[in-house]
RNA sequence: GGGGGCGUAGCUCAGUUGGUUAGAGCGCUGCCCUGUCACGGCAGAGGCCGCGGGUUCGAGUCCCGUCGCUCCCGCCA
């Protein structure tokens, strides 16, 4: 017989009844009776029941186990008495009369439980980490997490990809997040960085010739962390592709992810068909360049309603040009509690309030200080345009869409989540497309890259390069071929076809106020490939841990990823980061220069 | 860097308008218990109420500061 075990925890069945058999696994729950007494034991594959009694060599041993010590046992498989059997259990038919045990380790008092579904504090949780995951909810993730990789691997191959690595010592990229950076001992006073994804890489690739990468990429950000935004380092299935079009992008990878939360959604509904979606559409229809589409909320310009109308507040600012007064419908929130409600919640949010109308039986004419200031004709116009009626409510906000955008898509989730409006069986996917290729920086009065310098212009190559860099109006009019992918309100992925051509680089450059020597400096290895023969290109890519976040059902990706660092990106667990030894840092030339406390 | 929430036993939490000796469940220790699967019963150990200061006859409770955790904002091409 093996060392260990013949059969795992999960394996044995009616058909065994009478075998001898040996397991090793973790004492998971232990009730002793006094005369009887039972061990769930359990390993990766399963729990079984272990049961001893005083006519068992083993009994004394038996009761001196606790929880979580590692045993082998010997014993001899026998059917439950009949009224005993645990249905729950795929081994609950049976169990093995112990007739040996051997204690492989033994463990002190636990820090915390691994039995039992009870929530327990980040930190421990995180110190403790090697516990956590032999919970069943963390242990299943983690399964489920490969598994989902696996897939995506296979679903990439068959898409005619192939698998690079991409090194993880490289050089500080100047644009994007801050770098990690390890320094050189060979070369005193320099330091690479670890890549914050293998951009430049990916596309050096392409210029290679190799027509279709992919690669479960770890990517690396010295940034704040979130709950969706793991601190330090995360994955992505980052691809790049040769000779094509955005659309052509698009077909490859939409069925990709339609495939896995297909796979691995359990049932839930997934989008058949990714819509596109403007940038500038997504921002005014939901506020967001990352709308939930669960949320059937869908705002609207409202502008002529209160132009020049009795509530001189909204009469005011709409005449300055470009402004606009937007309205967050709220069907079946036609009641005063619930506009206060979310009156009280927008001044928590640092507003000075939001105005609303209500309609509610016999007050058909809409309810609420603002109807009252607008009249029955406008408050009319407003419900018809909205498509409102008796038991429902509409928010107001108001101003330069810009500068209220983001509070107008929180108030649409507020309203969204309120009542209950967000489906909660459903994938819901979409393409944002469309983003505007620059912006205008407020602090230094210029024209900025909105996203990242390497996506091309939409728009013929000549007529870009003609470009008036000082016409700012048709410049920040100009889009990318830039997109996201985004589910249920969560940023999946960022891609773009790529500015291949240099000429076409200087121009954007020097739009942005860059001179030529700027562009040499930073992306000057790149620049130089693309003088000499690069097909066009384009890629994406989509966040693991986050699509294995949504599919697990977790609000926070601490419980997706193996050995994650807490907020403060700190491995609580193996003490990261460290102090190190003053030899360490001599070799390296380094002299710490510590802020005071 | 800023804002919100939390901080009481190893863990999850309760703790009245400030008022005797700070409680419960789980876990731990001991005893009892032959069919449990959240086993049950009895007894026990375990507390700088995050830390520092203040108000008060009296502070877990009120005030100020500070530290830690967490969520968010900034940041994240």
């Amino acid at each position: 017989m093996h060392r260990y075990r013949s059969h795992t925890c999960g394996a044995l069945r009616e058909t065994d009844i009478g075998k001898d058999v040996r397991l090793s696994g973790w004492c998971h729950r232990i009730r002793d009776h006094g005369g009887v007494l039972f061990i769930d034991l359990r390993d990766h594959y399963g729990l079984t029941q272990v049961v001893c009694d005083p006519d068992s060599k083993a009994f004394k041993q038996a009761e001196q186990l606790r929880s979580e010590w590692v045993i082998r046992i010997d014993g001899k498989v026998r059917k439950r008495p009949e009224g005993t059997e645990n249905a729950d259990l795929p081994t609950g038919q049976i169990e093995v009369y112990v007739s040996e045990i051997e204690v492989l380790s033994a463990a002190g008092e636990l820090p915390m439980p691994v039995f039992g579904d009870q929530e327990y504090p980040e930190e421990i949780r995180l110190k403790y980490r090697f516990l956590d995951l032999r919970r069943e909810k963390l242990h299943n993730n983690i399964m489920l997490r490969g598994r989902v990789i696996d897939s995506i691997r296979k679903r990439m191959k068959d898409g005619g990809f192939f698998e690079f690595q991409t090194p993880i010592l490289t050089a500080s990229s100047p644009e994007g997040a801050r770098d990690y950076l390890v320094p050189s001992r060979i070369h005193p006073g320099k330091f690479y960085a670890l890549p914050q994804a293998p951009q430049q890489f990916k596309q050096l690739i392409m210029v290679a010739g190799f027509d279709r990468y992919f690669q479960i990429a770890p990517c690396f950000r010295d940034e704040d962390a979130r709950a969706d935004r793991s601190p330090g380092e995360f994955y992505q299935l980052d691809l790049e592709m040769s000779f094509v079009t955005q659309q052509d992008v698009f077909d490859a990878v939409e069925p990709v992810i339609r495939g896995v939360f297909e796979e691995f959604g359990e049932g839930k509904k997934v989008t058949p068909k990714f819509p596109m979606i403007p940038y500038a559409e997504a921002m005014s229809k939901y506020g967001s360049d990352k709308p939930d589409l669960r949320n059937p909320v869908v705002m609207q310009d409202v502008s002529p309603a209160f132009k020049e109308s009795g509530f001189k507040i909204f009469a005011r600012i709409l005449e300055t040009p470009g402004n606009a007064v937007w309205a967050i419908p709220a069907k079946g929130g036609g009641n005063r509690a619930f506009c206060d409600r979310m009156n009280s919640w927008a001044q928590g949010e640092g507003q000075p309030g939001l105005g609303y109308i209500f309609w509610r039986e016999g007050e058909e004419g809409g309810a609420g200080p603002l109807a009252k200031n607008i009249g029955p004709e406008r408050t009319k116009q407003i419900a018809d345009q909205m498509g409102l009626g008796v038991g429902d409510a509409v928010f107001f906000v108001a101003g330069k869409p810009k500068d209220f955008v983001k509070f107008a898509g929180l108030a649409r989730t507020r309203v969204g989540e309120e009542l209950n409006m967000i489906a909660q069986d459903r994938f819901d996917l979409c393409w944002i497309v469309d983003f505007p290729m620059f912006e205008w920086n407020e602090e230094e009065k210029k024209i900025d890259f909105s996203h990242n310098p390497f996506s091309m212009p939409n728009m013929p190559v000549e007529d870009f390069l003609k470009l008036d860099p000082s016409d700012n109006d048709k410049l920040l009019a100009i889009k990318a071929f830039q997109y996201d992918i985004v589910c249920n309100g969560v940023e999946l992925s960022s891609g773009a076809i790529r500015n291949h051509r240099p000429d076409v680089m200087k121009k954007a450059f020097a739009i942005a106020g860059y001179p030529e020597t700027v562009l040499e400096e930073k992306f000057g290895g790149m620049l130089h490939a693309f003088e000499l023969g690069a097909p066009p290109h384009g890629g994406i890519a989509p966040g693991i841990d986050r699509i294995v976040m949504l599919l697990a059902g977790e609000q926070n990706l601490r419980e997706v990823v193996l050995f994650p660092m807490n907020q403060k990106a700190e491995d609580l667990m193996m003490g990261a980061p460290a102090e190190v030894t003053p030899k360490q840092l001599k070799e390296l030339s380094i002299r710490l220069d510590l802020p005071k406390k």
